[in-house]
DNA sequence: GCATGGCACTTAACAGCGTTAAGGCAATAG
DNA sequence: CTATTGCCTTAACGCTGTTAAGTGCCATGC
């Protein structure tokens, strides 16, 4: 039922993910849903609760990786998981979980940190680190499609949104060459953005969170 | 009157702040409002540039600083501003800007990144890996810590405002140690965090992003 | 002096939202 | 057989963002 709100999410947004259309899709109308969540909350709670659940295994990782290859391997799968669904990452940042299906992985990198020579402390901050960075870049990220409200009907891709336009941007940011270019390489190539500063996190995390001893890459 | 909007939603939080509500604060009806702005998205977005104008100051920093205080001080700035109000990063996070008032730092930034050596590309995606982490940081902050509501730094405690509550966690996770003692470092000292992070982030854009010449730190 | 027209606002109303109350109908249990 | 539980329905509430139409004020033009 969870799976069908988050089905739903990818064709509505989170905007148009209304009880009602939930309730649409289950042949079912809407106050009948009251009968298994106690409000849209915790509704929404066991949506981000099954988004991790389904992505638990590849956030876990390989249990005899390097902490670096841990780390990112799990980044870029949290991150593929945000974008599985339309306005994925404020769906997932805007919930508690309702069950501890997200702390296995979360043990299961502690431990690897700890082990590669973290301390516990540092650990936890080299994760949330990690973590701070990628769900803010996706945010960022799905912030830049088809803004939400307006009805994304006939596949206009998402450059053609108002306020987004790259040469209509270029043209007012004329007082600012490097905002206007850092704009177009930011708006291209979504991919190695987020790698490039994977790459960085987890080298900075590395150099100062890891005991003197780390090499730097 | 973005202002207000901006006032109104530290006691309200973002749920509340209903057009009504507004319209009240400023001794009006609701429909008033619309003589002003298109829509709610359009007043949303002019409160998060109203943000941004009254920061950019502290963003843009000092022309003759090192690029890492530069960098470091900028993103001290922008959690500041996101955690003055309440549900800052979310609002800030999701809208566009109206003006382009926010280009005059980022092009501080950035050029002083690439007077320090960094690529116009390498300096963009320094900034953007910063400016990621810090928001998704103050999102995950004031999702789960206290409210700006009166004063910022006062004695009102923010763990007991709405049900985090830390043993029952530590009873959830007991499975999990690792994870359970995590949570309890990041629920303490989010300026700790926060800072832990950022030195993190910024070292790793050194490391990464700079060109080999760089040293460590 | 008086009409013109824009500005800032009002009242009234609409469709849609999350949510609650009360009741109905099928299957199961004693 | 009756009683209970599980899942759903219809009806309705208060609230939301938003639109339509009308009102008074104030500055300008003749």
């Amino acid at each position: 039922m969870a799976r069908v709100a988050l089905d739903l999410l990818n064709e509505t947004g989170l905007d148009g993910l209304t009880l009602r259309a939930i309730a649409k899709e289950l042949d079912v109308k809407a106050p009948a849903l009251y009968w298994h969540f106690k409000d849209k909350q915790a509704l929404l709670d066991e949506m981000a609760t099954e988004m991790v659940r389904a992505a638990a295994a590849d956030l876990a990782g390989a249990p005899d990786a390097d902490w670096r290859t841990s780390v990112t391997t799990a980044m870029r799968a949290l991150r593929r998981m945000l974008l599985r669904y339309r306005d994925g990452a404020k769906v997932y940042s805007g919930t508690y979980f309702t069950d501890t299906s997200y702390a296995a992985p979360v043990e299961a990198q502690l431990r690897r940190l700890t082990e590669a020579g973290f301390t516990p402390g540092a650990a936890a901050r080299a994760l949330l680190t990690a973590t701070s960075y990628t769900i803010g870049y996706v945010i960022e990220e799905q912030a830049t499609g088809p803004r939400p409200g307006t009805d994304g009907e006939g596949g206009t891709d998402g450059a053609g949104s108002e306020g987004y336009d790259l040469a209509a941007r270029a043209e007012r940011l004329k007082d600012y060459p490097l905002a206007a270019a850092a704009g177009e390489e930011m708006f291209r190539g979504y991919e190695d953005g987020f790698e490039a500063g994977l790459a960085a996190v987890v080298a900075g995390v590395g150099v100062t969170l890891l005991g003197p001893g780390a090499r730097p890459v």
